[in-house]
DNA sequence: TATTTTCGTGCAAACGATTGCATTGATGCT
DNA sequence: AGCATCAATGCAATCGTTTGCACGAAAATA
């Protein structure tokens, strides 16, 4: 059926060992068997067989995405195409390929994961989501297998190496950026509260309340699920308050959308009525109406960096300490909070 | 290192054959034996390697998918984070699991394409567009391999196995709505004029004007690259005719963002003074504003059943007819036509 | 010229499963 | 009791590479 490396071996006249030096382009051929050789191969059409030689050398060259339980809803934010757009630039620039499962429940999310890893599939991972107790990150962690997360990872987080937004200072930002143009009552939005993101931005938000001296009210603190939907309760959670914030910090893009439209059904108007500012960017922010004032976060440069950690783990056999790579963010102005003027 | 079958058949006290049969569950071994392998399978925390079980019985339970060249920008567009959702749920179910390689040029893909197939890395591969004249599927075809494609092949498709939107009739459909609202200026906003998808829906969209009476002007109908970007090029274009089009057909929901983000800044309303109406039915379509009316046409569906079409290629022996699957589609209206009373 | 290095290549044993065929002991039949 | 049948398991070859080691010839050294 397929050409194997023993038919050219034979074509070449020399053995299957130097056939494969030869793709090895070892030092020990001599270009003479070489040249000899690789005509062979594409004569014959030759293509080595993956497993065969994942096999004789244990290594995969693919690297094993891991996405979050609910793969299922989750794939629906632009976040995920695009860093895996960055995973996939930087994997393909290294001769990796991907390699991904999914699962329903968390269960099968794990043993996808297990199977992955003690199969032999892939020769590292990344992780793209972090919570709280995660099983995943901890049976890596476990089993010494090269990973990296895409977001900051919970436990034990010295020893993980991972690539993150400071999304606490960004937080921070917005919500000071908001008092700057005026705004006393700033509410914020979040998405699932078990996910680092939330947390850490959320946290950032307070800590600037603090310092501009404005007390922290947690009826200004809601969370949804993290997708449009979401956003539509939250606001009307917000909007029967008895003084409803004039300002709101919206964890995500997409939620944001929700949140706007909501508004705009209610009546309310943005940014006159209600400034809106929210993070990542996506390409929907540009074009939602108002458009979106956004923390660019540079998603693409997440998944771009963390394949390269990735990389480098893979290579060095020594289990590396805990590396930490923070990507710049920079808020991005549009119309969502009226303050053209602001820099 | 790793446990393999011969420490689980010494565990048990059989042949590592014996291990295997009961992996395959096989109905040659007894109850007794089997229960007391399994048990040393879980007690030494045996998980097979993929390598050698693919490299033995050649299979591989994975499933390769082909993006579009310019990966890199494609993968922003929604439809496709949709489709793989669609594609990784069936496989999941059946227990595949996806591959892909990436390539920034034509050549790249097509290289990694054939290393996947010739290199027995995946069992099948479902190609993600259709061009005219592709390399790839063409070479999928001539090597007799298991593959479907999204999206309606070119060349021999009566040979190949796709599924696919009615997009000619979609085309036909969303004009003679546009028609039937009032409008006889019609334009027509489309991408990348290879595509297929393209081809097919102003191919419907012509079709819907000679049948309603209406002359076909060539200078309605114009073509950008797929993206939002494209969309504000194209709107220029057609404002500046002398007699500018009451309504405008685009391509693809993302398209139309850029349109009407573009006849926004023109001072164009919409839809009193411009009706617009799409394809795809992003989520993007419903937080749009005004929201889009555009056409659903079940990207995750579609996923779904090529993959489901795969599967059962796979599992044949025979080398199938092409088969063909229309996905239903149907006009979601919102308000960027006006037409709500339209049914 | 004899001896050590170096260079280029081949041999054969892994890698970790699957599977056709042989083997064995028990059972059924006459 | 003798023989065929059958169920349950083991043996060993195979899948297509890689790689440590051995080997002969050529080059370098003494």
């Amino acid at each position: 059926m397929q050409v194997t490396i023993k038919d050219v071996a034979r074509e070449a006249n020399v053995a299957p060992s130097t056939v494969s030096r030869v793709i090895a382009n070892s030092s020990r051929i001599s270009q003479k068997t070489k040249e000899r050789v690789r005509q062979a191969m594409d004569e014959l059409g030759y293509y080595p067989n993956v497993h065969a030689r994942s096999l004789a050398n244990r290594t995969t060259q693919a690297i094993g995405l891991v996405m979050p339980s609910a793969a299922t809803k989750t794939l629906q934010n632009p976040f995920f195409s695009e860093v895996i757009r960055g995973i996939s630039t930087k994997a393909h620039q290294n001769g990796y390929s991907l390699y991904m499962t999914t699962g329903v429940s968390e269960e099968e999310v794990y043993e996808g994961v297990v199977s992955m890893v003690q199969g032999r599939r892939v020769d590292g991972v990344v992780v793209l989501y972090s919570r709280t107790d995660d099983k995943v990150v901890q049976f890596l962690q476990d089993s010494k297998f090269p990973f990296v997360v895409v977001g900051k990872p919970f436990s034990d987080s010295s020893h993980v190496t991972y690539v993150d937004t400071d999304n606490y200072l960004a937080g921070r930002e917005v919500t000071k950026y908001l008092h700057q143009l005026g705004h006393e009552c700033i509410a914020f939005v979040g998405g699932a509260q078990d996910l680092a993101v939330t947390q850490e931005r959320v946290g950032g938000y307070k800590t600037a309340l603090m310092e501009e001296g404005i007390p922290i009210q947690e009826s200004y603190i809601v969370s949804a699920p993290f997708m449009t939907t979401g956003g539509a309760e939250a606001v009307k959670r917000l909007m029967s308050l008895e003084h409803p914030p004039t300002a709101v910090v919206v964890s995500d893009d997409m939620m944001a959308l929700g949140v706007m439209s909501t508004l705009n059904e209610m009546g309310i108007g943005v940014p006159d009525q209600m400034a809106v500012v929210s993070f990542n960017n996506l390409f929907i922010a540009e074009f939602s109406s108002p458009p979106l004032t956004s923390v660019e976060i540079n998603i693409f440069g997440l998944g771009f960096e963390a394949t390269n950690c990735l990389i480098e783990q893979i290579n060095e056999d020594a289990t590396p300490y805990g590396k930490r790579v923070i990507v710049p963010h920079y808020l991005v102005v549009r119309q969502s909070c009226g303050g053209k003027s602001e820099a």
